[in-house]
DNA sequence: ATTCCACAGGAATACTCGGATA
DNA sequence: TATCCGAGTATTCCTGTGGAAT
């Protein structure tokens, strides 16, 4: 144990910070176009950001500056990936009642539509999930819904035109917003204001700080490495040790994504890791899966079928762990060849359409 | 001009579960 | 209590893809 923290809680991904750092800009832009001071109107955004970008941070406290005259919700596609688990979960804020399953969907919409009485703001937090499992009747449902804002947030996607049905983009109409990676000296600040609240004074480096922010620009990967160096440290975080623990602090990364999944999802995860580390990148959907289902022999556990496995390859993509090109056709097949991205290669990745 | 690779990914289906209704 | 219904999860089934190899 570390006697160099004094709070862990600051080192936490879930910790919001009381002073929010470097999105004061895009935190503007959401506060004038809902006019929360004055003359409130409801829009529908659509927030677009690369991972570790603050934009759950970003919209989480937006929503703490609606007064009470206003329902905020906030779901995650992660886990309401479906219309059902997020009615339900609305349902559940705006009644405090649990409906628990086995109703029906028309119902749900129903009682919910009834108690939205207040205007009513809704983030759909990582909508890409949500979208890829039970398609955008949700998204349909709420932005007909009198009375009603839709807060889209996505690391996937600039933009909902393409995924959504016409009616449904129709009707719904963001605007946007986009957040760019942290410039070098933001993310220096959020990681320095973080160890200042939970470290013990001087104990950290301006070396190794700078070590970090500049080998990624994920600011939840640098909080989790500053963690795991804090935790490993004996008096002082150094250069050498942020370098040391570099790689372990990158697993934990993954670890507290996956968390959210299955044990089939980090079961295909480390497969995949170990593949590569074997044979090297590149490595094509049936291979992996092939292996994924030895392992879970190996473990007494029986696998999932191909087509589910294609499906958490996809999630796998969307959490940016995973890197896919796609084969239509050609000798090679119909195919995906997948590597693990190489998440520190800090630079260019700014061509994509 | 064909053939072929090797799955992507849509649709139908099976199975389980909780609530509702008679 | 029996039975039915719909939601969720996962499987089965199947068609389509398109350039390189023949």
């Amino acid at each position: 144990m570390s006697d160099l923290i004094d709070t862990r809680t600051p080192l936490e991904l879930s910790h919001l910070p009381a002073q929010f750092v470097g999105r004061e800009a895009e935190q503007d832009t959401l506060t004038d176009a809902f006019g929360v001071e004055g003359e409130s109107r409801l829009q529908n955004f659509h927030v677009y950001g690369p991972r570790g970008t603050g934009k759950t941070h970003l919209l989480q406290r937006f929503l703490t500056t609606f007064p009470p005259t206003f329902t905020t919700c906030y779901l995650s596609g992660i886990h309401q990936n479906t219309q059902y688990k997020s009615l339900e979960r609305l349902y559940h804020l705006l009644t405090g009642t649990t409906l628990g399953t086995g109703h029906h969907v028309a119902d749900i919409q129903r009682k919910v539509e009834e108690q939205v009485t207040l205007p009513t703001v809704i983030v759909v937090d990582e909508v890409d999930f949500l979208l890829l499992n039970d398609g955008d009747d949700l998204l349909y449902y709420l932005t007909r819904l009198e009375n009603t804002a839709v807060i889209t947030v996505s690391a996937n996607r600039r933009s909902l035109e393409e995924p959504l049905d016409e009616r449904t983009y129709s009707s719904f109409h963001p605007q946007h917003l986009t957040l760019n990676e942290y410039t070098a000296n933001a993310a220096r600040q959020i990681l320095a204001d973080r160890a200042r609240k939970a470290l013990q004074p001087q104990s950290l480096q301006r070396a190794a700080l700078t070590y970090i922010t500049a080998t990624t620009q994920n600011i939840s990967i640098g909080i989790t490495w500053l963690r795991e160096a804090a935790e490993t440290a004996d008096d002082r975080i150094t250069r050498d040790l942020v370098q040391n623990v570099e790689v372990t602090a990158y697993h934990e990364f993954v670890k507290s994504l996956l968390n959210e999944f299955t044990t089939h999802h980090r079961r295909l995860y480390n497969t995949i890791a170990r593949l590569e580390q074997e044979r090297g990148p590149l490595l094509t959907t049936g291979t992996v899966y092939s292996e994924y289902s030895k392992r879970c022999e190996t473990a007494g556990v029986a696998p999932l079928s191909e087509r589910r496995i294609s499906d958490f390859l996809t999630h796998l993509e969307l959490l940016d762990l995973i890197e896919a090109t796609y084969y239509r056709g050609g000798r090679k097949g119909k195919t995906r060849e997948i590597k693990l991205v190489d998440w520190n290669s800090r630079s260019d990745s700014e061509e994509t359409s």
